[in-house]
DNA sequence: ACCTTGAGTTGCTTCATGCAACCCACTACT
DNA sequence: AGTAGTGGGTTGCATGAAGCAACTCAAGGT
């Protein structure tokens, strides 16, 4: 026994960090996670779908599950009785992830498929194959990154102890 | 010595996955990944910045650099001679994040953002703190979840050995 | 001859993942 | 009645990853 007791080393946590990207990945940031919601969005529910579909370990996918429903993205719902049997159903909150899941599946199209589009969207309103082009909510212009510029919202905080340091959104 | 050797159990690589989902969590899914992406977009190049600014130990940051820039998202750029600094760039494939860290920052703001967003964006074309919103790349209607329709693409491969499931994206 | 700076590396400790085996409440067959 | 099957997990163990502090290295400054 050493007289200083050693600091218990978890991964650091985001959710503390005054950014909306960084609280995000607190929720969906883990390994597996947003597979498991790209697979909720396309419609499964049962433990057993997620784990055949994805190959994930049983007791990660398990704790994976419980975060998500303790988070508000997924809820537990019994689909049978005699036995009792749940499903994971998205919540309005995992749904709007769709834009996550989204602009991920388009940078990889884009990046990191060398033989193109493993799946397209088809737009039904349209009847094409689609992308999302992000636009301005004002104008409606298409965003451009240089054309835009972080400023500090209602819960901004600068980062660490003092406020010697810029902030990072 | 055991007669079956001890499989080697490191994490799972989702690079085989047929879904550009899980291709780009490849890249930028890991824990601080997304996060140092983030701060290169602000314009942070320096390791002792990164460090700093997230708080991130300096082995794991050191690692995560070395493997943006194997991946290509960042390059390492000496900066100095005598001695030798380098500093890391984004690439127009790290640049095209943007769109990602975004999703996410927007999910943040509307679900876990007590206090309100920590950073919002200014559109200097229109002037205006705006969003984000993603509309049909044809015919530039806001583009909802449930009007789209995933169909296979060139890249498309069926999950598991046999043909069996059905497609993930 | 030291102290400082930027950028890492090394060692060691604890957490998270992967894997296989097991459990439990029932239902269905034989 | 006894046994096998099914869905949904839990338990134990081995190893990779994250956190922390200390150390290195090549200059430059004083």
């Amino acid at each position: 026994m050493q007289p200083t007791t050693l600091a218990a080393v978890r991964r650091t946590s985001f959710a503390d960090m005054p950014c909306s990207v960084a609280r995000s990945l607190e929720v969906v940031g883990e390994w597996w996670t947003p597979l498991i919601v790209r697979d909720a969005l396309f419609g499964v529910r049962r433990f057993e779908e997620f784990q055949a579909r994805l190959g994930i370990a049983r007791n990660v996918l398990a704790q994976r599950l419980d975060q998500l429903v303790e988070e508000g993205v997924l809820v537990r719902v019994p689909y049978q009785e005699r036995p009792v049997r749940h499903e994971y159903r998205l919540t309005d909150k995992g749904r709007d992830l769709w834009h996550v899941l989204t602009a991920l599946r388009q940078w990889g199209d884009r990046w990191v498929a060398p033989d193109g589009p493993p799946v397209r969207l088809l737009h039904e309103r349209c009847g094409r194959t689609v992308t999302a082009v992000p636009v301005c909510s004002h104008c409606g212009e298409e965003l451009r990154p240089q054309e835009l510029r972080p400023t500090r919202g209602p819960g901004f905080r600068p980062i660490g102890v003092g406020d010697e340091h810029i902030a990072t959104g």
